[in-house]
DNA sequence: ATGCCCTCGCCTCGAGGA
């Protein structure tokens, strides 16, 4: 199974870059983020020409994220993550699909710091910790997929020093990461590739791109089931060089 | 220390992104 995750940063104005990288990686089951549209303006037409069913959880303007099959429906089995009735961000969404869990999320930034959007960052990484503690309780095979807005070591920044206090980096931040690990998650592409330079993230300012100044912040964290079955994972990092492309490449992990 | 670029909205600049 091919599992793929992909910050699209807009889903419409990115809509010739998705169907391009589907038509050419044909990964079994896709998680977007960043959808940037309300429900009624999901591309469902033009994603099912393209031979996958998808179920959705759309904002206007903001956030908004996406689980794709192909050639079969996800069921979903969550809308939003537990634990704050009030929070309006769509930011989580779940389906049971080709046998296993999979949570598709979209982390807040966090940025600035301090201030009120990082305690929201906080809080809902939090929901999150508890919720995975659940889940994989559970015993079933789960995976957690998307952006998580967070590097989790000094490995996944190009210039770690010139990020310590941004929210993306924050010791706090990276410490509720690592305590996803503790429960028992495996950090799937990190698992694969223990010492090697990985990003999945380029800005687009100051040609960060052709400098490789990148940060890995889209993760797959894998239950000790699936982990077992790991084969091989990779960034598309060509799909970054693509005109109009989003700041996100695509990023897959194939397993049994 | 800041802006660099890019998205969306109802809009030609502002907010947010990371």
């Amino acid at each position: 199974m091919k599992l793929a995750t992909y910050n699209v940063n807009g889903v419409n104005g990115r809509l010739e870059v998705l169907l391009r990288w589907l038509d050419e990686a044909t990964p079994d089951v896709v998680c977007l983020q960043e959808l940037k549209a309300a429900d009624n303006r999901f591309p469902r037409r033009e994603i099912e020409n393209a031979g996958y069913s998808a179920i959705w959880h759309g904002q206007k303007s903001w956030n908004g994220v996406a689980i794709l099959a192909r050639g079969q429906a996800p069921i979903e089995t969550r809308r939003g993550l537990p634990g704050d009735l009030d929070d309006s961000h769509s930011r989580y969404i779940e389906a049971a699909v080709n046998g296993i869990i999979v949570g598709c999320l979209y982390l807040p930034n966090g940025n600035p710091v301090p201030g009120p959007r990082f305690d929201y960052k906080l809080r809902w990484f939090k929901r999150l910790g508890d919720y995975a503690a659940e889940l994989i309780e559970l015993g079933v095979p789960v995976a957690l997929v998307g952006d998580f807005n967070v590097m989790p070591t000094d490995l996944d920044v190009y210039k770690p020093e010139r990020w310590r206090d941004d929210a993306l980096f924050r010791p706090e931040v990276k410490a509720a990461f690592a305590r996803l690990l503790d429960q028992g998650w495996t950090d799937a592409v990190r698992y694969l590739h223990p010492n090697e330079r990985i990003y999945t993230f380029w800005k687009y300012f100051r040609n960060a791109f052709a400098r490789d100044a990148g940060l890995r912040i889209d993760h797959f964290l894998l239950t000790p089931a699936l982990a077992a079955g790991l084969k091989r994972a990779k960034v598309d990092k060509s799909v970054r060089a693509w005109p109009h492309t989003s700041d996100h490449a695509p990023v897959w992990i194939e397993f049994s």
